[in-house]
DNA sequence: GCGTCTGTATTTTAGACAGCATGTC
DNA sequence: CTAAAATACAGACGC
């Protein structure tokens, strides 16, 4: 059915839908300029600042698209924590009222990705959703709307992926409308043009942005100074000067070790100043923050206090559910200050009345750098809270006063990167060739190029015959490496290319660990190395200075049993080491070696040990998978039981004991120690002597699982 | 001779997506 | 092409 532009009458019903659901009058002006450029009907790209209230524009288009025309609509963005706050968001205020059925689909263990087809509104990462076209998602080909968040991340290395994915679905659905929203970018143009949508920019900020620079105790502003003195260092005095006026403030370092040490000082400045009602809903959250782990690590005795004293940091390193405690806490305005790796910037918004860039250097793989400019605003946006400030404050700290005109120049004053696309890097081309020749949109030659001649990089390389070139190349790789078959008239993709794609797995990647499966001598820790050796695990743990040498000598003796060879590749690998390193940390998770003692040794915060473990579980079942496709039987329950110990962190023994819920590392061996081995065990004996070692609540719990499956 | 302090050389450095699949207080 | 802070280490110092 064709739908012509909608009547006046539900137009003008969904724009009272949505204000009345957000519970407000009127839109803002960036929102009046998307209505006008006819954000209803049309395809648009909305380039403004964060927080200028783009999410009500996505609203606008998703309601018309689901109510009006019956057409279903995917969100999509670059982090599960954006995917799921918003489908929440969503959620309370739309589904109930207009009986819309939102769904969350995103690579995450807890969240639902059952009857999507069903759905009418469903938010998922780029990962994800390019994931579902893998596995030939039929659904994805009905779509009426796309929505893309953080649109200008194309010029990220997970741009390809975002490329990749909107190319598909405007193959699959010719008369979708696409929604992308942008930060601020001078080539937003030519993304919309790309889009074949209309642009929209606007510098609309609900709240005014002061950017200045930080010099021997005076912050200049463009327009005006503030003298506000130098004591002890220069990030300390501009927070006491932010507690002076009864403000917070987030400070952006660059490395996490910093983060912490910097919160360690702040905590110094308002562990005094708290009050007594500030001090209980503190004392309870470090409480909460303390407990998230049956036994609490150093880290998590850290965080608890420096909770309690009022300033807190925030990295990857923490557990995630003390990331969301420490940020709800600062929004409720009881932590008065945070220091933050970029995970702030980029996240959920979380924004305070001044944001401290400490340096706007870090380091990378070609030595120290300057951050991109959009970065630097990115974090600098976060500056203001709504309601509470009539302008927030953005402060970059310079050492002298050549840094600081530089700065002025180069961050506040300067030009934003464009965007650009990164499809041309070989590596995501390998990944992305697969995919394309898994799902059938390309199948020969003619079919490439006509695919190609749709993404972002032809449009800004004015052909795809850069890509095309290095498709010949890729093609006979993929064949070589047994995952895609080619002739003259034909490409497609073998079964085993196929399971490859769908199991998101790097092809170069699935190559080595398939080559590892081959080998016939293999043991325990030879599964650990395919996995904390693949690309996949990057980045590898770093070896300790002085046990390089001792490193070798092991990897040496072992060799018969690393899944790799050894000695050809000592000479071409230089982090052989650091795989092997990685790979002894994972046995010591599996032999039951307490977290403390993994992170002290291993020199892993828990946010990062949580991550890699997650990682390897991943790997562990598509090396379960690739031996299934190759028909290695032999591998098939030793790498089961690997699976069990990885997500667990346990010895062979405590594998059925795992399986309860509520059960444990911790947990499982202590019923072991006290000779309950098994399941059978578990219902042989009696609440009252499963308390002893369980406490009441869980030995109840658990009890009560083996009750019903009676 | 041993523990502690101090100055200097050396080292280290952000983030986070994907598979599968069940009913939680 | 750019930095800075933490840590390891060597030597000095006091007892």
């Amino acid at each position: 059915m064709e739908h012509p532009e909608p009547e006046a009458e539900p137009e003008h019903k969904i724009l009272e839908l949505v204000k009345k659901h957000n519970g407000f009058d009127a839109f803002n002006p960036m929102q009046e300029k998307c209505i006008s450029a006819g954000v209803l009907w049309k395809s648009l790209v909305v380039s403004s600042p964060t927080a200028s209230g783009k999410t009500v524009v996505a609203e606008l288009a998703a309601l018309e698209s689901i109510l009006n025309r019956h057409k279903k609509v995917v969100y999509t963005a670059p982090l599960r924590a954006l995917a799921s706050e918003h489908a929440e968001d969503f959620r309370r205020k739309y589904s109930s009222a207009l009986s819309i059925k939102a769904a969350l689909s995103t690579g995450d263990l807890d969240s639902s990705g059952a009857n999507l087809g069903q759905k009418d509104m469903i938010f998922t990462t780029y990962e994800k959703a390019d994931s579902l076209l893998n596995h030939h998602a039929e659904w994805l080909s009905q779509l009426g709307l796309l929505v893309i968040d953080e649109l200008h991340s194309i010029g990220t290395d997970r741009g390809p992926t975002l490329e990749m994915l909107i190319t598909k679905l405007r193959f699959l659905n010719p008369k979708m409308r696409v929604l992308g929203l942008s930060a601020t970018i001078p080539n937003a143009k030519e993304l919309a043009k790309w889009l074949g949508a209309d642009l929209v920019e606007s510098d609309y900020r609900p709240v005014k942005l002061r950017e200045g620079i930080f010099l021997d105790g005076t912050i200049h502003f463009s327009d005006s100074a503030e003298e506000i003195g130098l004591e002890k260092d220069e990030v300390s005095s501009i927070c006491l000067d932010t507690l002076a006026k009864g403000k917070q403030a987030l400070v952006f370092v660059n490395t996490r070790r910093t983060s912490e040490s910097t919160a360690k000082k702040l905590a110094e400045l308002t562990e005094n100043l708290l009050k007594p009602s500030e001090q209980i809903a503190l004392g309870k959250a470090a409480k909460q923050a303390l407990n998230v782990l049956e036994t609490p690590t150093q880290q998590c005795e850290t965080i608890a206090s420096l909770i309690r004293r009022g300033a807190c940091f925030h990295n990857a390193g923490l557990l995630q559910k003390q990331r969301e405690i420490i940020e709800e806490m600062f929004k409720k305005n009881y932590l008065k200050f945070i220091s933050a790796t970029p995970t702030l910037a980029a996240g959920v918004n979380l924004p305070a009345f001044r944001v401290i860039v400490q340096s706007p250097y870090r380091y990378t793989e070609g030595g120290m750098a300057r951050i991109p400019v959009g970065e630097y605003k990115q974090m600098a946006g976060r500056a203001g809270r709504p309601k509470y400030d009539a302008a927030g404050e953005a402060i970059l700290i310079a050492k002298t006063e050549i840094e600081k005109d530089d700065y002025f120049d180069y961050f506040i004053n300067g030009k934003v990167e464009d965007a650009d696309s990164m499809l041309g890097s070989e590596s995501q081309l390998r990944f992305h060739i697969l995919s394309t020749i898994a799902t059938g949109f390309i199948f020969d030659l003619d079919s490439a190029e006509k695919f190609f001649l749709k993404t972002f990089y032809a449009l800004q390389s004015n052909g795809a015959s850069g890509l095309f070139r290095k498709m010949t190349s890729i093609v006979k790789q993929l064949e070589e490496m047994g995952f895609a078959k080619a002739d003259e008239n034909r490409i497609e993709a073998t079964p085993l290319g196929k399971r490859v794609a769908e199991l998101y797995l790097d092809p170069l990647s699935a190559f080595s660990m398939m080559n590892s499966l081959r080998k016939n001598k293999l043991n325990d820790f030879s599964y650990l190395f395919t996995i904390a050796g693949s690309l996949e695990f990057y980045p590898w743990l770093s070896v300790p200075r002085g046990q390089e040498a001792e490193l070798w000598e092991k990897i040496e003796s072992e060799k018969a049993f690393l899944p790799i060879d050894v000695d050809a590749e000592r000479f071409t690998d230089n982090d052989l080491p650091a795989k092997y390193w990685t790979s002894v940390m994972l046995k010591d998770w599996i032999e039951e070696v307490r977290e403390q003692e993994i992170v002290e040794t291993y020199k892993i915060q828990p946010g990062i040990l949580r991550m890699k473990l997650q990682n390897a579980d991943w790997l562990a079942y598509s090396c379960f998978e690739l031996a299934k496709t190759l028909g290695l039987e032999v591998h098939f329950a030793p790498l089961h039981k690997m699976r069990k110990r990885l997500q667990a962190g346990i010895k062979e023994e405590l594998i059925a004991l795992c399986e309860l819920r509520g059960i444990g590392r911790v947990r499982a061996r202590r019923l072991f120690n006290a000779g309950v081995k098994g399941i059978a065990d578990v219902k042989r004996t009696d609440v009252k002597d499963l308390e002893k070692v369980l406490g009441q609540k869980v030995a109840v719990k658990v009890k009560g699982q083996l009750e019903m499956k009676k």
